[in-house]
Formats: C-alpha cells, structure tokens, sequence
DNA sequence: GTTTATGCAAATGGTTTGCACTCGA
DNA sequence: TCGAGTGCAAACCATTTGCATAAAC
C-alpha cells in the first residue's frame, strides 16, 4: 500500500538528528511500505536499486530502533524483523504460519492483570512479548 | 533442590531409545536440579567434572529437545535457555529480571480466547511464547 | 570543516556440520 | 559387532566492530 506521508522520512530523521541518506531513506520507506515485519534480509532483497553495505544496514536498523522510529521484533526464526512506528502502528503481536511464515497483526493484547500482578510482586518497568504460530488456512489445506 | 527421581533418568533415555552416556546423564541431572531454565553456556560450566565436547553438548541439547525430554526456551537474550520437562514442570511462562538476569515463573497464561479466535480464523496447531521482563525488586532497591 | 555515516574486512557468538574414531547395547 | 554417540576442526549465520574514507550539514 502507498502511504501519503513519504515526505515525513526527511522530518523524522531531522527530529532524531540523523543525517538524511540514500540508504536510510530507502529502508523507512521499504518498512512503511511493507504490511508484515521485515527481516534484515528481505529489507536487503528490497534494496536492490540502492547500492549499500550489510553492516550499515545493520548499523542503521539499530540506530532506527534507539531512536524509535521502528521495533525489532523477534518471531523465533532466529533473526530479528523491523516494523515502522508511526501513528498509524501502534502496540500489537503476531501470529507467523509454521509453513510459509506468512505473518499477521492479532488484535489482542494480555490482560491488565498479568501486569497488576507482577507489579505487585515489586517488578518495576514492565514490558511483556506474546507471539504466536500455527498453520494458516492456506497452507492447511494444501 | 534435591529429586528423588534421579534414577528415572536412566529409564527416559531407555524409553526414548537414547544410549546412555556420561554427558547425557550430566546434563539431565544438572537440569533437573536446576531453579530455573539455563543456558548452554551455564550448563557447561556445571560439567566442571564431566569431560565434553561443546558440539556434543549441543548435540544433545537437540536430541533432548526433540525427545521431549526437555524444552529449549528465548527470553530474548540471544541464546536459548533449557528445562527438564517432568511431571512437576508443566507448560508456563516467565519473566527475567532486565538487570540480574533472575527468571522466575510466572503464574499464569494466555487466555482461552486467544487460540479459540486464531482457530476461528484458521489456524491450525496453534503454539504461543509468552514472557516478560522487567526490574527485580532486589535490582530496583539498589 | 566538523561531525556523522559508510564501506570494507575482519571478528564475534551461538550453534551446526563433516568426518573419523569410540563406545554402549 | 554395529550403529549411535563423540571429539575435533571447520563452517555457518546473524550481527557487530575497527578503521580509514566519504558524504551531510
């Protein structure tokens, strides 16, 4: 899907203090084009027409992360994914397909008690992950 | 804690069809014994006494894992962490302290809601991971 | 003209693999 | 004895790091 705030890279990058280059440019516009979590790798396949370096890519996604303009999220595939933040991609998990890894939003979070709980047990600074995975229709019935 | 059914072990590899050497005694010994899930890393350093292989170790890792003997689990640090499963260790969730890295089990899990939806849409064979982390209360006072 | 970002090459860390040898059943 | 299990060395794969160059501001 085409988004309508391409020209909000530039700004975004201003605001954080970072450098606006072809190749950062390229990746937020590949991650907010993108409508499921991208790997370091499909971000590179994705990359074809910009010229660039593996650890600067790397380099960038980490820098991207600290300053929040994407997550890296964790399926269990022994890799890491980046999903853009903005306004629009708030909290939320996923479920990825055990065949195709195909990867879905899911529209639910964990109770408020799980966190009352722990919080009464003295942890401070919460944060939780749920992933899920299982066989998508697709794949089941072939 | 002491168990009293170290002598099962000798049996579960039986059952699994798995030849019983040294290491793999070890190994299911030191995690039996063990608070909560560790590492490969942590494992080695508790076969001080036992001569191994670091290839080996893993080796059996697997084989345990896949045997269900044992279950391999990611809380994120970038290496899996390993649980004897046995009757008293049952299917249940974690939460590792941010600072001193201290993992205790958490007691509860996802709702049931969450898998009847995810089937409702589909899905098949549906797993989870769920954890958390947070500041310990012992972290957090110092 | 600085500071920050990049490319290159090499290192890291957890884990896996190929192969010949060894040991448990 | 015979196949499963092991040690060793080397490979793997995602990611990181050091350093000198290049580009952004």
């Amino acid at each position: 899907m085409k988004h309508s705030h391409d020209h909000n890279f530039l700004e975004q990058l201003d605001n954080q203090g970072l450098k606006k280059t072809e190749l950062r440019l390229a990746v937020l516009k590949i991650l907010s084009e993108a409508n499921s979590p991208l790997s370091a790798d499909e971000i590179s396949q994705k990359l074809k027409k910009v010229s660039f370096d593996r650890a600067t890519l790397f380099r960038t996604l980490k820098t991207f992360t600290e300053k929040h303009l994407i997550s890296g999220i964790d399926l269990g595939e022994g890799c890491q994914r980046y999903e853009i933040n903005c306004v629009t991609h708030h909290h939320h998990h996923h479920i990825i397909c055990s065949q195709c890894k195909k990867i879905e939003i899911v529209p639910f979070c964990i109770p408020n008690e799980f966190k009352e709980f722990l919080t009464g047990r003295g942890y401070q600074e919460i944060t939780h992950r749920m992933d899920f995975s299982g066989i998508c229709v697709k794949c089941y019935k072939s």
